[in-house]
DNA sequence: CGACTCCTTGACAGCGTTCAACAGTAGTGG
DNA sequence: CCACTACTGTTGAACGCTGTCAAGGAGTCG
């Protein structure tokens, strides 16, 4: 049985990804992870397929002296853990309290032997728009400057997540660097140039709500 | 009709992959493109699929002001230009002289019908393949030294065609510099520093010509 | 042979990192 | 509720890795 997602402003027709990639009969049951918890790990065996409902994850690579780049950020409505093959290619984190609804691998099989093809369709869709987003990071990663990895960072985010005006970042200064190739203090830094120049602005009492106030420009900084 | 592929010392298994694909009986066409020359365009419609019988191919994306960012080369054996979509994400040239198979996508998906769903399986393991490739590349981008990711371009070069000892490179250091995010006199520097320290040599007359002495210490230095 | 590209090497500059101090916020327990 | 502590973010100063600029040599191709 389906457990439905309660009304969220973040709540987009991606969604309903999960159902088509499963089918609407597919047991999908709910869990919730405490900010920084693993949902798993690099190398462990990929048995679950993961939705966010509420909250964000963080999926990553560490080097063995602790260097880590993080890959993707998901956010509600995101499908992750579709890894494709036998092991998760990622560690998966809980950025802060996060709800997720998850099948088995196997559900999923059997779904595709089921109905014929549209299960694999979807996640070649899932797979091909993960390739897509990691081929642009690639450029990002490798080409761009500071103020241009934090330029294109905040238009993702823009466009994933602000609702009402404001954009409520769910992850830390670290985990932006982390995701951008940089240092915490080159991404304050570059945050306060984009402030200084009228850009943006931060709301409220952390530095976490941010309202957009010139996009053209901020498109023009990502070159 | 197929065109067989000569003995070559990089024919690998994967060479078969093209067949698997698009079926025995699809009819495969040979072309052979010039030094520098581009096979297809960034945003152009992506009508054929191809697979490198001879010579390399490297593809990249641009950023308006010139800066490429090099995303994958393609070796004898390997098939690029899988884009799943209406148009390609890269632009792809001809490293060196260049001999490719292709077939077009139409083939593709009238195969797919034919025969139920093994085609489309291929292409996703093809964008698996490619995913994975992307995923660590990131890790190198975004998180590792020059040096490092000199190593890790070796190792990866080693492994994809080194033949009778030897790995003759197809690609210029501006290649190799635009494919790690680095520049092409960060590349030389990387590799002399490697030289010096015994790791590899060179032969010929020409510096592409490169034999690896110590594949341990190699290995430890990309982390 | 001459023009061109490719590669190496040196000197220097600069962007981003490192190290450090400080302030604001959140989380915890009395 | 408030004090205490840990966490998070900003900012400054200095360093260093990599980039930039430049020169020169070797190889390649017409």
């Amino acid at each position: 049985m389906l457990v439905r997602i309660g009304e969220n402003a973040n709540h987009r027709p991606r969604s309903r990804e999960l159902d088509a990639l499963a089918g609407q009969n597919v047991f999908c049951t709910e869990f919730t992870y405490r900010r920084g918890r693993e949902i798993f790990g690099e190398a462990e065996p990929a048995e679950y397929l993961y939705q966010v409902c509420t909250g964000a994850v963080r999926s990553f690579k560490l080097l063995s002296d602790g260097r880590r780049q993080i890959n993707a950020f998901h956010l509600p409505g995101d499908v992750f853990g579709v890894e494709n093959g036998e092991m998760h290619r990622f560690t998966a984190e809980a950025i802060v309290e996060t709800t997720v609804r998850f099948t088995t691998r196997r559900h999923l099989l059997e779904a595709q032997t089921d109905s014929g093809m549209p299960v694999t369709n979807s996640v070649l869709k899932l797979v091909t728009r993960n390739l897509q987003h990691a081929e642009s990071h690639m450029l990002l990663l490798g080409r761009k400057t500071s103020l241009e990895k934090v330029a294109a960072f905040l238009i993702e985010m823009d466009r994933r997540l602000t609702a009402a005006g404001v954009m409520i970042l769910p992850m830390s200064r670290r985990d932006i660097a982390d995701y951008l190739g940089l240092t915490l203090e080159t991404v304050s830094r570059a945050l306060s140039v984009l402030k200084g120049e009228g850009v943006l602005d931060f709301v409220g009492p952390t530095q976490r709500q941010i309202v957009l106030l010139d996009r053209p420009k901020l498109a023009a900084l990502d070159s």
